[in-house]
DNA sequence: TAATGTGAAAACCTTCACAGCT
DNA sequence: AGCTGTGAAGGTTTTCACATTA
């Protein structure tokens, strides 16, 4: 499910290209991954391709898209609007994908009113009420760590069925509610293991620690 | 090596809230796993815990931070200070957790020189001497789309170890360089599918596609 | 008693290899 | 000839269950 989204960008971009039919080989060769690969996953859904050929990419990218639900329009609400929230809210790339920021809230007062970009910015108690009337369905989280799970709790309660989080916290959810955290700060830190050891050389910094205990890093 | 910082954060709350010792059960009821999981996870580093008590929230934390590297600073520069790039130099997470942003580069002249927080925007033809000079090992990519591998390229051929790449696209990169991507449209495509049926049935929607074809949401 | 560390089992995911279609 | 779709094989990850130790 992780790499349908994938499939569906590089279909596009091929589609922009004017290619109208592209192998399992092709596609395997732009995302790094092998042939076998994509060819299992797509056969999970479905037969697309057409032996001896390949897949059409309007057809495939069509019935990708289905299966994804990205022919529908998604209506999404923000909480949060500090920097990470306006930037967020500005992002021109959500859009044009059907992701329709329909409501800004903030528990600040001061923020409250505010008007940003098309809309103005609502306080928390009007959460429920705007998400059952204008049918949101995604919230996008973007405050304070300490204040994420809180807003979290209440977002659930409101029936939301998804929440992209942007607060650094690894947050509690039932299981229908579908949740994907965007964390910077982790994806940096899970990159400085394989990094280690060769800087560590080069700064010839003297912490002799007893390491070598663990295994060798297994270079991607 | 994904979850380790996912552990190192919930220890610092730990710590922060003056836990002394923690159970990889608790520790699994915080981050929604299961205690043999973690118990696999940091068995595979070295033995840390002790058997009828669970593990040390200090030393334990501090082991982690060695085997991820978190005990150094590692210098980083920006490439691209648009929206995105402003606001992730403004972004006050990096700089605590060791992430020094210290050059920030754009490829419009109209940008270059125009001082943000305490850099000025350099050109692109800087970039190998100042990631040299300065001993800069990551770069956070964050230019549209269309100069995304071109700005890759550039930065691997410089030499820089790892990339946290804001740009929707699949860079290729060396085996030797270390690419985490940041992509909240991917996030937000990849929960849809999940969301899709619910929704449909609802808005009632008459498209009567021929769905059903493929297998039922094997949710979460 | 309470929890770790760990072999073994189970589950899951990826790759192989090839029959079969165009 | 060229490429898909797919069982089977191979590999990796997760969970189980328990001996061991504080």
């Amino acid at each position: 499910m992780l790499r349908l989204p994938l499939y569906v960008r590089a279909l596009s971009q091929l589609q922009a290209e004017g290619t109208d039919v592209v192998s399992s080989h092709q596609l395997g060769k732009r995302l790094q991954m092998t042939p076998a690969q994509i060819r299992k996953d797509l056969s999970y859904f479905g037969r697309f391709g057409k032996q001896g050929r390949g897949y059409k990419v309007q057809f495939l990218l069509q019935e990708l898209g289905e299966i994804l639900g990205l022919d529908i329009r998604w209506n999404t609400c923000l909480i949060g609007v500090g920097r990470l929230g306006r930037a967020i809210i500005n992002y021109p790339g959500f859009a044009p994908e059907g992701f329709n920021i329909l409501a800004a809230f903030d528990s600040d007062p001061g923020q409250v009113g505010t008007p940003i970009r098309n809309l103005s910015v609502q306080p928390m108690k009007d959460l429920e009420k705007t998400v059952t009337d204008r049918e949101i369905v995604i919230a996008i989280v973007a405050v304070p760590a300490a204040q994420a799970q809180m807003v979290i709790d209440q977002l659930v309660k409101c029936r939301i069925r998804g929440i992209l989080n942007y607060a650094p916290v690894a947050p509690q959810v039932p299981m229908d509610v579908v949740l994907r955290n965007i964390d910077p700060v982790l994806s940096l830190q899970s990159m400085t293991y394989y990094l280690r050891d060769q800087t560590e050389a080069e700064q010839a910094s003297v912490k002799t620690t007893g390491r070598g205990k663990g295994p060798q890093p297994a270079r991607r």
